[in-house]
DNA sequence: TTAGGGTTAG
């Protein structure tokens, strides 16, 4: 252990490690760092696990400025960091939605040329998240001088389905791929399979599915599965859907579970077959899988969105609680939202007053759906009390809600309300200018003329 | 270093 090995010893580079593993608050992570117990004396010598594990963690939690710090620091030490720290910067700025900052990381002078495709790979998926246009994506490859390999095509096949919306686009970087002698993996071929039923094209999903096993020997693993089982789902093909799960109930590798069962009872609600949900729900007990909270969810769902029965609903959420699932966010806004959708807005108000003695907060969908639901059912004074709350909290309604908050004051002409409203509105961005100038303009003729002005500072007013 | 499915809104 590090403490003892270091009695009477001086606090060396790999006690530094083995305490900065231990430190899971970034920051002081970066103190212990920055100023080493009894590195007074002489300069401390950092290992290059030292500069790994700091660059990591604030890495992970955005801390850039002194990860960027560390980094020259780094580059002026004789140590040469190797590509999987690269990864992990690059990755990160990728998170945060910095391509531009990503694109610098990758050719950072600390660490050694040449790159690898590993990180040119990180680059793109990277890239790829922060909705790079696919030209440019193209051109970082070509620029780059790496040879692809099977993990650069996947990216670049997901990227093209996603932005292109062309699965046939996709499909061509397959073909190029094995021109190029370039083996496809198994994630290849679920991401052409994900490709294919986002679009509907499920035949295709399916016989890409009998492809790979015959012509390029991959079995399909649980993601293809998974793929082909929303699509089905999707398309209401309920009965090549339950047969597909009794396919995958066969190979135990795929590890059927509770995730295909809650896409497979909703569906089953969605097509008017909730009766057979109760043999479905004992099956997978049968097999060992626990209803989990999703599969409850996809219950309540059904019965609110499908069904349009609360009772039966809120039945499906005592029988939650029964069974020891701890009720969630997701499980009491799919209630709000049904109440409101039937009209009850004041149960769905006593309800969302309700959730935190229940042990759940209400979120912003919450507050956003309540919120919708007053305004929908012309409630508007009542919806100002939630918009206050919602302030309060730091949420924000959505821009539709805010419009036809904002349209339903307008018409039944209370200014002063209007004026409160708008104001804090747009103290929240959650107004488009368009909207608050034209119920500005409506409502707010001559004697209100003076106080436009008023509005608008409030609405320049940073704060 | 890359792919999936599950519940709520938009």
């Amino acid at each position: 252990m590090p403490n003892v090995a270091m009695a009477g010893n001086k606090f060396s580079s790999y006690h530094l490690a083995a305490a900065l593993r231990r430190e899971h608050d970034p920051a002081a992570a970066l103190r212990l760092f920055l100023s080493p117990p009894n590195a007074a004396s002489a300069p401390f010598r950092y290992s290059l696990l030292c500069y790994d594990l700091i660059i990591s963690k604030l890495a992970a939690a955005r801390l850039f400025p002194a990860m960027e710090s560390l980094l020259s620091s780094l580059r002026a030490s004789s140590l040469q960091p190797r590509e999987p720290l690269l990864c992990c910067v690059i990755s990160a700025y990728g998170r945060a939605r910095l391509p531009a900052a990503a694109r610098r990381a990758y050719a950072h002078p600390a660490f050694p040329a040449p790159r690898t495709a590993r990180a040119l790979n990180t680059l793109l998926h990277a890239l790829a998240v922060c909705h790079t246009p696919l030209p440019e994506l193209f051109s970082v490859c070509r620029d780059a001088a790496i040879s692809p390999d099977a993990c650069t095509y996947n990216i670049l096949m997901r990227a093209v389905a996603a932005t292109d919306g062309s699965v046939d686009h996709a499909h061509l970087l397959f073909d190029e791929m094995l021109q190029r002698r370039i083996t496809p993996t198994v994630i290849t071929f679920g991401t052409l399979v994900a490709a294919f039923c986002d679009c509907g094209r499920l035949e295709e999903a399916f016989d890409l599915k009998e492809a790979m096993v015959k012509q390029y020997n991959v079995r399909p693993n649980a993601h293809v599965y998974a793929s082909l089982m929303k699509g089905l789902c999707q398309q209401g093909d309920v009965d090549k859907a339950l047969r597909l799960k009794e396919e995958m109930a066969l190979q135990i590798e795929l590890g059927l579970d509770s995730a295909i069962y809650a896409t497979l009872v909703r569906a089953l609600f969605r097509v008017g077959r909730k009766g057979e949900v109760v043999s479905l729900l004992e099956e997978m007990k049968g097999r060992g899988i626990p209803a989990n909270r999703v599969v409850h969810n996809a219950m309540i769902a059904g019965f609110c969105e499908d069904e349009r029965d609360l009772d039966a609903a809120f039945a499906a959420l005592d029988d939650m609680l029964k069974s020891g699932c701890k009720a969630d966010a997701v499980s009491y806004n799919t209630l709000v939202a049904g109440l409101c959708k039937l009209g009850r807005w004041r149960d769905a108000n006593e309800l969302v007053e309700d959730m935190p003695r229940r042990g759940c907060a209400p979120d912003v969908v919450t507050y956003r759906m309540l919120f919708d639901g007053m305004c929908a059912a012309g409630e508007f004074h009542e919806a100002d009390q939630v918009l206050d709350e919602m302030v309060f909290k730091g949420f924000s309604p959505s821009k539709e809600g805010a419009r036809k908050f904002v349209q339903g004051i307008e018409r039944e002409g209370d200014v002063v309300l209007l004026e409160s409203v708008v104001c804090r509105l747009a103290k929240l961005n959650a107004l488009e200018s368009s909207g608050w100038e034209k119920a500005l303009s409506g409502v707010l003729r001559d004697p209100a003329e003076l106080m436009i002005n008023k509005h608008l500072d409030c609405l320049r007013s940073p704060e």
